[in-house]
DNA sequence: TTTTGTATTTCTGTATACGATTATACAATG
DNA sequence: CATTGTATAATCGTATACAGAAATACAAAA
């Protein structure tokens, strides 16, 4: 079974051009520049990005299965709005999946992948340290890659990497706030902790303070 | 914010022709026509199916968002292999989502819906005394997408949608054994017993003694 | 003014065409 | 015999073409 290598914006590991496409439409949607129930007109498409009509639609079809967009037959793709409840509800379904990932990854997690998360969590304290945000936006969203990785199982970190694009494109993961940094790292600590422990009960339980924490500062 | 109802194969409500050629090349592969590692060349999938490439390649775009298949740039697809491994996993990640279906459904369900649940439960009964197999398939699975349908998140719906598909094409989700029909009924009891108790808890507990039994069964 | 029918335009769905990349076959060379 | 280089064929990625459905515009009728 391939696995993919842990990376930045591109899914795969050798992904086609169009993946790109791929994602500047995935983060225009996102950001807002196309609104919900709006129409997403091929031709405009075309133009806007200077693409064909074949790459476009084959992103749409991707979106789609991603339930950004609906496509309805003959009529075309509209962009799906997310309701405040949407918004609520994705964190107990992150939850429940990263909560899955923390215990599969302390069973699972090689020396290798041990060391990188040591490395991420060591920057994450530097940076924490240094009151560099942009950097632990970053850093934030690696360590929980690494955890995904750790956890060898491809659905699962397909899923967790796809709502971590959704919420860093709708702005719900800035750790802006009072004294949120500080918090943040120590919720993390906890988690390293149960990995060097190799105490998956310990990182249950850290990892779901750590998301519902999340879900009442509306962040990460 | 639009929803889609209840139905049978086809997900969306108003679905393209197109969406049957996908369901097709789905089935082909879970089913094992195409063997994992194999190549799916774009021409002999046009002949196979009797179509042209376009719509051909839109369709392995979706099953690639999947996890299906595999796309490697200027080379191809690939079906992807699921290890013994990948098959226990999944019900430990379905169970993470059945769980919180049902928790939100209990809190959600509109008095249509728990109509729906009630009357797809005793279908159940009556086909669980008259131990009819092929009907308890159906009426399992349906059992289970009025909870999707209650618990009123888009997402959750559509992966525990996929989740059964996946495993009832693997043939994951037999409920054949010695007197598995009427202990998967009782499993089925305690969680409608907990929506008629409007109990989160309870039906949390009921779902997740049903899926732990399910993977010790090795099926639904 | 509102509604209805029709013609025109626009857009989607599918098929085909073309350039670029990759795989294959086979001869030349060590 | 194994290996390398080249020519050919196969295949992918993208652009374009065409048929049919849907939206639009507008005139006619209630």
């Amino acid at each position: 079974m391939v696995r993919y290598q842990f990376g930045g914006e591109n899914e795969l590991s050798n992904a086609p051009m169009s993946t790109s496409l791929l994602s500047k439409l995935q983060q225009d949607i996102l950001t807002g520049k196309y609104r919900p129930g709006q129409k997403l007109t091929e031709q405009n498409l075309c133009k806007e990005y200077g693409v064909s009509r074949t790459p476009i639609r084959e992103a749409l079809r991707q979106l789609e299965t991603d339930g950004l967009v609906e496509n309805i037959l003959n009529r075309g793709c509209f962009v799906i709005g997310f309701s405040e409840q949407d918004y609520e509800d994705l964190f107990d379904l992150r939850k429940a999946y990263e909560i899955q990932a923390v215990k599969w990854a302390i069973e699972r997690i090689t020396d290798d992948e041990m060391d990188r998360l040591e490395e991420t969590f060591e920057f994450m304290e530097f940076y924490t340290m240094r009151g560099d945000l942009d950097k632990m936006l970053v850093i934030n969203a690696g360590f929980h890659q690494v955890i995904y990785e750790a956890s060898h199982n491809r659905m699962l970190r397909k899923t967790l990497m796809s709502y971590q694009t959704f919420l860093k494109y709708q702005g719900l993961n800035s750790i802006y706030g009072p004294n949120y940094l500080t918090t943040v790292l120590e919720e993390h600590r906890a988690i390293f902790k149960a990995f060097t422990d190799r105490d998956v009960k310990a990182g249950a339980e850290a990892m779901e303070r750590h998301i519902n924490r999340a879900k009442e500062r509306r962040c990460e």
